[in-house]
DNA sequence: CCCGAAATCTGGAACGTTCCAGGAATCGTT
DNA sequence: AACGATTCCTGGAACGTTCCAGATTTCGGG
């Protein structure tokens, strides 16, 4: 007659057993007869029995539940970490909890929010969008690790980054390589993975003695490209290292929208290494972060944390190039 | 001394009352008077109290979640709807989660279990990769919504779809105003939006009078486009209508490294309309899904079920045609 | 056969919230 | 001043699970 769902104590009468053992049987644990253990599965399966996650999270304190806060979902590279998470989290039985559009400071704190109140047993961070203040007092819920801040690691709060500055380091090594000289860096971050590429930018140049022909590309978040991208190339610019890969195609569309051949008239090198670049037409040369170890660290922290390790970890991973057709 | 989340019972504690009306002041409901309303409400925000939704779920029997199963987040079509359900859901106070992955039946199931052992409130599934009976188990526990599935409807399973053969309609239409004759189908799918697509076309080329000319070149999911769409331009063929945007990308990136300009050369028209067409060189003429009102109508789907609909809505959007360099 | 130990099982108390029935104070009306 | 109607507040019982302490059964060995 009760036609809602289920309980355990539904097994339990229908088995002939306490509501205990039902749950001493479902879950595995020994001290249970093997007779009876197969009856009560029997039963739970009979009456369609499937346990209610909310209430066990309640009772045990842990929801096996990891929430991931990115920044948006627009960008490939974004997709794929958050895809190298999930596969790491999985084989521990971990669920992922994604929240997305957390390109603001306030709806930052308010997805934040929205999953500690569901209790998940840990935060990954990939947006950089977060006030540092803002993710100690989820650390208080939670252990919380960053992927992709770069620079400053906040207090109490674990970080996975792959060094921005090196990575720059490898795109410029490899236009000047090529025989570049005025390589230009378009960029529209003033986050700190942003800043890193364009400080290990200037840097570079500066080792190759390139410091006078070094050009930053500024643009605002939502501007095009091209004005920018326009000057620099009027200016005898001959190869653009963007932030990331998204930007890199901005540069490959304008100079398609222009008529200029890449690599032969503008040479160009993107970031992240992502989907994009694999189907940008030049096939896009791009600085690859390594992503898989990067999710599979960050769950790995995550697991260091809840063991009861007190102390931070800041790991930085070696960046690589991917040559493709635009250089 | 206890350093545990502080609970309703702490705030309570502190601001003199009852546990039950710290619930009915921070709930806002009435009955409180103003004064000690404002004592509970800053006694919570004093000892930094939070709601445990967990708890609160489990004792109204509703979580205020929604689960979003989504076969990949790889094609940017997906992202974006799974944007504007999230987009739809927030007004009404509903957190998304966000499975994806599910393009294996096995894992869809697996998906599905969890978000429902989790109490979702509702359910609505992108991809197409869940059986019938898998959608109508899911259905016992909450409204399911199917977006984008088209054909067969399944009984007790509301769906919100645009209408695909239209839409291949609209493709057709206009590579034939401007003067092709031999016109090419590209598609991997064997799903049934994929499907419908692919019957749209048919319809339409023999509308045309140009059964004759029809021509699917058909390829197998992570098989290269290219042997098919070869044999296809030796045959002659001018235009390419692909099953979506990402396999017109592939005809882009086809052409490109044969030397065939587009759209001289080649015509491609794709399906979605999504970030891809955008970003492509040449911008794609592609078939525009009204994603937007289609995450609303998902959404309004599920609040009537909630509301007490018992009869299925089947909803289905009309496309539009989007027409920019590729044609 | 009996005894202690091991194996198997059970009832009730949590977990943190909301819901419900009702108690206590306050008020306006006559 | 008494009355019912409001308004405001409270204690305890849910929700479905796990945990704990202990009760009961089974078993091996002398």
């Amino acid at each position: 007659m009760n036609s809602s769902r289920p309980t355990i104590v539904d097994v339990a009468a229908r088995a002939g057993v306490s509501k205990s053992l039902v749950s001493l049987a479902l879950r595995g644990d020994g001290g249970v007869s093997a007779a009876t253990r197969e009856r009560i599965v029997r039963a739970a399966a009979e009456i369609g029995y499937r346990s209610n996650a909310l209430a066990r999270a309640l009772r045990q304190h842990r929801t096996m539940l990891l929430g991931v806060v990115v920044a948006s979902l627009d960008n490939p590279y974004h997709t794929e970490v958050v895809e190298s998470v999930e596969r790491a989290a999985e084989p521990h039985g971990l669920s992922v909890l994604l929240a997305h559009g957390a390109r603001k400071a306030g709806r930052m704190a308010e997805r934040i929010d929205a999953l500690g109140d569901l209790n998940v047993d840990g935060l990954i961070v990939v947006s950089s969008w977060a006030a540092p203040e803002l993710l100690q007092a989820a650390a208080r819920r939670a252990p919380v690790v960053m992927v992709g801040r770069s620079l400053e690691p906040v207090a109490g709060i674990d970080s996975v980054n792959n060094d921005d500055e090196h990575g720059a380091a490898l795109a410029v090594d490899h236009l000047v390589a090529a025989g570049h000289e005025r390589i230009a860096h378009l960029t529209s971050s003033t986050r700190p993975a942003g800043l890193a590429r364009r400080a290990g930018y200037e840097a570079a140049m500066a080792r190759h003695g390139l410091a006078d022909r070094a050009r930053v590309i500024e643009r605002g978040r939502d501007e095009p490209a091209g004005p920018g991208l326009d000057a620099a190339l009027e200016a005898g610019c001959s190869a653009i290292f963007a932030r990331n890969d998204v930007e890199a195609d901005d540069v490959l569309n304008h100079a398609w929208d222009r008529g200029i051949a890449v690599p032969e008239g503008l040479a160009v090198v993107g970031y992240d290494d992502s989907a994009l670049a694999l189907r940008a037409r030049p096939r896009l040369t791009s600085v690859h972060q390594p992503r898989a170890e990067m999710g599979e660290l960050a769950v790995d922290l995550l697991h260091e944390r809840w063991a009861g390790r007190t102390t931070d970890r800041h790991e930085v991973l070696e960046p690589t190039l991917v040559i493709r057709a635009s250089t």
